[in-house]
DNA sequence: CGGCCTTTTGAATGTCTTCAAAGTGCGTGG
DNA sequence: CCACGCACTTTGAAGACATTCAAAAGGCCG
């Protein structure tokens, strides 16, 4: 499990990921990125495994991730798990502006992970929206994106192959962490075992495995110690029928 | 395609439905019942098969469904279809809170729908919230459970077998349906081909017949001509995995 | 070096899909 | 009123895709 420092995840908290995320969806000012930035102020670690919101609980106190990965899932009485929705370094989580909400699902760390306090985050665009126009737009679009991504996601587990399917993923995972830089053109650090995204992709490990090494005859992806390499990526987006979601009028940029 | 007024899923519009929907999650004033049941005055039908919403399309118009069966999907390009969600009698659709926001996914009308104009209910709990304090909570309450039922979904397909995942969809619908009063606690009509079962749940058409045939065999369910009969409502849920979801703290009930 | 977790392999099995065709029910038009 | 057409459901058979079980190989840490 300690594997993840080695691959450059190293878990020294980047106070800039998130500005860099939503500077995607709208502008901020000055004032805003400080808000941001002065998140990192009041962090917290948490090993790999930490339940991080448990089911049920109530969601009060929204978190900014800044290093690691965690991920959403749920468990059936016997052992199979669903995850629905992984969360990335520059990723709010427990993040809900409906008030009175409640965690619908668990959420636990995959990784060592470090997070911030966001509630001034959600008290900037609760309380006082109008000071903030930039982070407001910017969250909303988020929450957007966040049920894109959920969709794209019953897409690929319901009506997508193995094959297809493990593509799209790696793509997707790719777009999201070039939003806040970790991820160049045709590489992307995956931190996960194989059985944890056969979780995702509603696939046993041994299948999945069997689908990377596909990907992999076929001059794909290399895929060694959790360091993918697209070595395609026109091509892979086309066996995955991938394409950039579109989720606000005005989005300076979905991809 | 004309078979669903003999459902008795006759399109006469019913006022009240949305009103008894979201009494289930918040004590409504008089005048917040009022302006729901105004809402029928501006109403629409249209035909099986109208794309009620294009993918892509500014959300600035919600409506309410007062008659009839939609669903959101979307279609790859060699014609594999996912349907995401269905919308049923009482339920609004294009109904986004957050400004500028566009559609993920196109809507189509499965059965002919009669559907109204819910602009009025989205500028009360977005202009006005303080006077509409039971509105706006029930319309969150609202948001949530419809979370919960796209997480559901995506248990179903990614990690259940397909007799679970039918048992499943239909307490589901079961469910929901009896939450607007449509559904007894052992019979639900659900007017809707295998054909679209089978996109819903990720499977072959074929696959979904022979799987609700051994529903049959095992005497958990009666299904004919659109009618449902739970024979052993408590048995199918056990196999389903079923369970009611919680998406506030104080919802009164989420069943 | 030894132990544990993860990845990989093989073989058998099971689930689900595909293709093709027959059966059924309902509305329309003759 | 019956016959026909069309959409939907049902059936059979073959094959593809994915799972399971079991075990071996690889990598990392103490």
């Amino acid at each position: 499990m300690e594997r993840w420092r080695a691959l450059g995840l190293d878990t020294s908290p980047h106070a800039d990921l998130i500005a860099q995320r939503l500077s995607h969806f709208a502008e901020l000012s000055g004032r805003e990125i400080a808000l941001l930035e002065s998140l990192a102020q009041h962090t917290d670690e948490s090993a790999a495994g930490t339940e991080l919101i448990r089911e049920g609980q109530s969601l009060d106190s929204p978190r900014l991730m800044m290093a690691g990965w965690a991920c959403r899932y749920r468990t059936l009485p016997d052992g199979r798990r669903q995850i629905f929705k992984f969360i990335l370094p520059g990723d709010l989580f427990g993040f809900c502006l409906r008030p009175k909400a409640v965690a619908l699902t668990a959420t636990i760390a995959l990784t060592p992970v470090v997070t911030a306090d966001a509630s001034p985050l959600a008290t900037a665009i609760t309380k006082d929206a109008a000071s903030h126009p930039g982070l407001t737009q910017a969250c909303y679009a988020t929450v957007g994106l966040n049920e894109a991504y959920l969709l794209n996601q019953l897409v690929r587990v319901g009506r997508q192959t193995a094959y297809e399917r493990t593509a799209h993923f790696i793509l997707e995972i790719r777009e999201r962490l070039s939003m806040v830089g970790l991820a160049g053109e045709a590489s992307v650090a995956i931190p996960l075992t194989q059985e944890i995204m056969a979780d995702a992709l509603g696939l046993s490990v041994v299948h999945l495995n069997r689908t990377l090494q596909q990907l992999r005859r076929n001059q794909l992806i290399e895929f060694k110690g959790g360091m993918v390499r697209l070595l395609q990526p026109q091509r892979l987006a086309e066996i995955a029928n991938f394409r950039a979601p579109h989720v606000t009028e005005t989005a300076r940029a979905a991809a």
